[in-house]
DNA sequence: TTCGATGTTCTACGAACGTCGAACAATGAT
DNA sequence: ATCATTGTTCGACGTTCGTAGAACATCGAA
């Protein structure tokens, strides 16, 4: 596991974070960070294989959505929020207001055990 | 041509307009009508063949996010600002103000010939 | 009626996507 | 050193997407 690429503020394209957040998976995944906290990989609650997981996070990365820390073996994610923000003001608010009316990306869930970083 | 149906309200879903504007040809569609005109097929100006032009002009409107008006052999299309606006709040209005910021879509003009309906 | 203009639909094709299982790499634990 | 845990990467598979050209349907004009 080589250390992930994380995009620019500026990196960040709109195309691309619509593309990203075009998946109820994975905006189920952001939702499920918009409270600002830590997550841990193992903490997410999918209902796909482990390699879909993996890809997803990486889609959302890619896109400048979320950022991924390492610790060890195991990894961390949290929503970029500000960033998202500064880049597209409104944007994710917007987003996440609309999936939550929906229940969008209601698979997805956290284990609600202590599992803090 | 038959008849072309549009979504209602509700059934516009969040995924879907997603989708729909994570193409910079149909995001620019979509900045062109921003303005609120009514705008003649034709009108359009977009380098793509007239086939692939009618299929994003599909795929937008059955997103729910344009609506398309026959008038003997020609067609007219619009942006159901609105109805979007009541169905997500503020994520248009996101969307545009974000694509204006990186003039996405910029390869979308009008002709700006006297084509009026 | 015969043309021409205007869009849609069909078919095709390569690329990208979502998904999975298996193999792999990296780290911590024994 | 050996093993288990954690997550990534690698094919593979079927689906969807963006694109184009050709054929078609519809309507207005000559």
């Amino acid at each position: 596991m080589r250390e992930a690429r994380h995009p620019e503020v500026d990196e960040i394209t709109l195309t691309g974070v619509m593309a990203a957040l075009s998946d109820p998976i994975r905006v189920g995944i952001v939702r499920v960070l918009a409270d600002g906290r830590e997550r841990g990989w193992g903490e997410l609650r999918v209902p796909v294989a482990k390699s879909t997981l993996s890809h997803h996070l990486r889609v959302l990365r890619d896109a400048g959505l979320t950022r991924t820390r390492q610790e060890g073996t195991r990894c961390y994610v949290t929503l970029r929020r500000e960033d998202v923000q500064a880049r597209f003001p409104g944007l994710l608010e917007a987003v996440l207001a609309a999936a939550e009316e929906d229940d969008v990306g209601h698979q997805v869930t956290v284990q609600p055990g202590p599992q803090r970083a």
